[in-house]
DNA sequence: ACATATATATGCGTCATGCATATTACATGA
DNA sequence: TCATGTAATATGCATGACGCATATATATGT
């Protein structure tokens, strides 16, 4: 089956993923220039400063990756003294604590990451900003389709920036 | 040195990221169902659409890998059928080349890239979508910084759909 | 024709990941 | 309470997707 609507869109959907694209290529290097790991790795450092204490099991839901794929990105992590495990209440379970070394280092992260973000707005003026930003919203509001969705989608977020968050309900 | 500019960033910094997080997550799981190859494997297929019998060296560039990554993914791709190597001009060069196979890969890849960012879309209304489209266009213009940003930039874009591209003199 | 530059390929290593399975700790019902 | 099931973590092993160093083949310029 051929997708014959697929000709009536308009120019803003491509757009769109041009700029994800775009900006993704760039955080991706950022985050690689900042630290030299890649794939799900500052995910897991953010997620760890907002949450202190997370098991392996739920950060692997919210990484979406597979039990032995998270345990060894935090043996990796452990390795470099970013992470600790300390002993969790479960007796089964690990408690993740980032070191002070990795609270610095998501620090940096975030910053850098704050920092592209802002660099690709530079262009726009306070109303554009404004305006754009009341979009973006409508548009993340209906992005997610689950739960667990809503808290991958913020995994990356600034909370502090991140003021009236259109993605209700997904505190860790 | 601290950023301290960073807390009078707007909201709209923020939404940017978790926008293109959300969207990159879910175009490259789109990606993974349609053709189980990571990476820049699909940007391969799409850029080779585009731009029959380009070289190894020139499509390296576009996806920014090394030379040998990119040997690597063609071996990959001309073992699944999707790519064939065939002689070009300048006899140390090969000239790649999709199957029919490859280019029927190639139109599901766009079709479900489209239909993705279209889902996205869903909830603005037409002046919404257009008024987005323009800021998006905006934004887009100023963030390639070399010639081969624009191109790298536009390596998954449909060309069909973005009619009056925000970022000139890119075409391969 | 020869030296140099360019395009491609290969050997080898590593990171990031998954599947199957083992281990430990908790929970529950008889 | 104890046996059994379930849940959380870890390990063995394999693979995909890269990079670096190097080899090979072809062009190009003097």
């Amino acid at each position: 089956m051929r997708y014959a609507y697929i000709d009536e869109m308009d120019r803003t959907t491509n757009l769109l993923g041009a700029l994800a694209l775009g900006l993704t290529d760039r955080l991706k290097s950022d985050m690689k220039t900042t630290f030299d790991r890649s794939g799900e790795t500052a995910a897991a450092i953010i997620v760890l400063g907002y949450a202190p204490g997370l098991s392996v099991e739920i950060l692997r839901q919210v990484l979406d990756l597979s039990h032995p794929g998270t345990v060894r990105l935090i043996d990796r992590l452990e390795e470099d003294g970013i992470v600790e495990r300390r002993r969790a209440e479960d007796g089964r379970a690990v408690a993740l604590h980032l070191t002070r070394k990795g609270s610095k280092l998501r620090q940096k992260l975030m910053d850098r990451r704050l920092e592209t973000l802002e660099a690709a707005l530079m262009g726009l003026s306070t109303d554009e900003r404004m305006i754009l930003g009341d979009l973006l919203a409508k548009v993340l509001t209906n992005l997610p389709e689950t739960e667990m969705a809503k808290h991958r989608i913020c995994r990356l977020c600034s909370v502090r920036t991140c003021t009236d968050c259109p993605i209700p309900g997904h505190a860790i």
